[in-house]
DNA sequence: CGATTCGTGCAAACCGATTTGCAAACCCCT
DNA sequence: AGGGGTTTGCAAATCGGTTTGCACGAATCG
């Protein structure tokens, strides 16, 4: 006998199917005693409830899938690192102690795959507006959350990445550090955090009567279109002495820019970003960048959409501010 | 109506339920225009067949496993990149395209995780001797494949990394590269990968008739602990003027010793490592290494995996050999 | 022309749990 | 002793598919 099911265990147990389902879920009262023989006999015969069964019944599945709808380019990268990843990382720890398996779905997945997985909720990676994703899932009726808030859609539960405050302080930091003109890269999507890094560059120029100088990179392109944006930036504007490139891949391109143009940096040319991965920590030189706490809000995300999916209509929570990790690319 | 069943299709295009499941099963024939009928009007009210129904009663789950039991410290590192995150990208997407979910089990677990999850098989990533993950699916009588060999258990199916040849052609790079004293430094977990590593150090040695230097670092301590180690190492054998050092974090480790004893690379010292991650691209210099084609790796683990559980016995493909990528690090 | 096959579709059993309705046993109170 | 309430446990319905056994009509065959 390979696999016990409830039945087996109810014989050998001498009660009642319903008894045994009972002693595990505690929906209802069984006898102490009865209810200790029967988890004792349980763990001598192996017994584990069929979650097939169970999900059948109960509608849940006890699955969550993380899914992001940025290119590989950037979002896994060339060599597959970043920012999705480490947040796959800690929460598929975090859903595993909550007893929810976390299943991947990366970035530009042919529309079937959804269909392939029951899950009972998804974790959206930095979704732009008007992202396919959300609507598929929407459709679908599967509750979603996200991390960084949802461009116009107010009514989705989000754990957020404090975009704006983000900029600011990297903003300031970059004047402190004496920065006398700043510019700014983004990407071509409407991500919030695009939007938000925009809105408060925006206001920092406009607070230090300063131009704006802003320039929006084509995610797809990665590292090396970014290259030449950055390279074109620089050319059209000599007097630039500071760039925040918040994509770290982007970074990545702006750095080489930089280095073959013989713009020294931090000497002549500050660079920060946002994302402190490897790829901020090992350039050359290290880039300055914003611990954005990815473990915490993984876990959040994770909680967050458990309770949403419990239809506990999930209030999107407070999370940890930013923290500036100033390197020695804007020259501190 | 919400979501539509399959008897709810069955009423509506005046079938049973049966005909339906046929239509789409195609375990037996139906006629091609009442098909068609069939799946034109699923397409039309958006039906799904369950998954968990499918599931109970075929007992097939549609969600395989991605586990690694190498510590957080190294498999994902500090900032969660490397190997493990790398092989999981690609696996996501090679399962999602043969309509089978891909869940992450990463390492230290706690033992109730895996029953959490109702999955048809798992990817094991190199595992080790008595790596516990093995015997835990192994009496669950879940089907197992492993990226790289499992030592000692030959019976299961896996997709070699070719570590002895690998080891083979970086030595050889090394000596050719000027090196006349190589050193080694592994791990202390009984991985194939160090154990055929050792074994083509071991033969290298012989065949030059150098002596063999060679070095196990406790994985758990990561990229410090390999510091220190490499410190001791480059003290105790002065005349050491190359080292392989497969594991990419002990790499880094490495590579700060070497710097902090003012060695320099690769002048007075080669280094060379295994896995091109971006540790090893961004390192400074930056660390000739070994493309192991990780992409293909994976999805060769999921086609075999996949076969293993259809019952095909799946037999060990044969998988791409390495490439060396020579980089400054190794003085070439 | 009767018998055999084949193609097609249906009803019902089944997968393994959860959950509801009911009943027996027991308790506590007058 | 009897009425009302609370435990405790069971039988049976249910979730949504897949699979088996059978029936009926049409085609094929000796």
């Amino acid at each position: 006998m390979s696999k016990p099911t409830i039945s087996d265990l109810a014989r050998l147990a001498g009660v009642s199917k319903t008894t045994v389902s009972h002693a595990f879920s505690g929906r209802r009262h069984v006898d102490p005693e009865t209810c200790r023989k029967i988890k004792e006999l349980a763990r001598e015969v192996g017994y584990r409830p069929n979650r097939s069964a169970q999900s059948l019944r109960t509608g849940r599945t006890g699955m969550i899938a993380l899914a992001s709808s940025m290119p590989f380019s950037i979002a896994a990268g060339p060599s597959r690192l970043g920012f999705f990843m480490e947040i796959a990382a800690t929460a598929a720890v975090a859903s595993l102690t909550r007893n929810q398996a976390l299943c991947l779905i990366p970035p530009m997945e042919a529309d079937g795959a959804l269909d392939a997985i029951a899950m009972d909720g998804a974790i959206l990676v930095e979704p732009y507006a008007n992202d396919p994703m959300v609507d598929r899932f929407f459709n679908s009726g599967i509750p979603v959350v996200s991390i960084g808030r949802v461009p116009g859609r107010d009514g989705i539960p989000f754990v957020d990445l404090h975009s704006y405050a983000t900029a600011l302080m990297v903003l300031n930091h970059l004047r402190d550090a004496g920065a006398t003109k700043v510019g700014l890269m983004t990407g071509t999507q409407r991500r919030n955090s695009y939007l938000e890094t925009e809105a408060a560059y925006s206001a920092f120029c406009e607070n230090l009567g300063i131009p704006q100088i802003l320039v929006r990179v084509d995610e797809a392109g990665g590292e090396d279109e970014a290259e030449q944006c950055c390279t074109a930036l620089l050319r059209d504007h000599p007097d630039l002495d500071a760039l925040y490139v918040p994509v770290d891949a982007f970074a990545s391109g702006a750095t080489k820019a930089a280095k073959s143009l013989h713009r020294n940096v931090p000497e002549t040319l500050r660079l920060a970003t946002r994302y402190d991965g490897s790829r901020a920590k090992l350039a050359d030189p290290p880039l300055t960048a914003v611990d954005l706490h990815l473990d915490a809000l993984a876990k959040l995300a994770v909680d967050l959409l458990i309770q949403t999916i419990d239809g506990q209509k999930g209030e999107s929570p407070s999370s940890p501010m930013p923290r500036l990790v100033p390197r020695q690319s804007s020259g501190t």
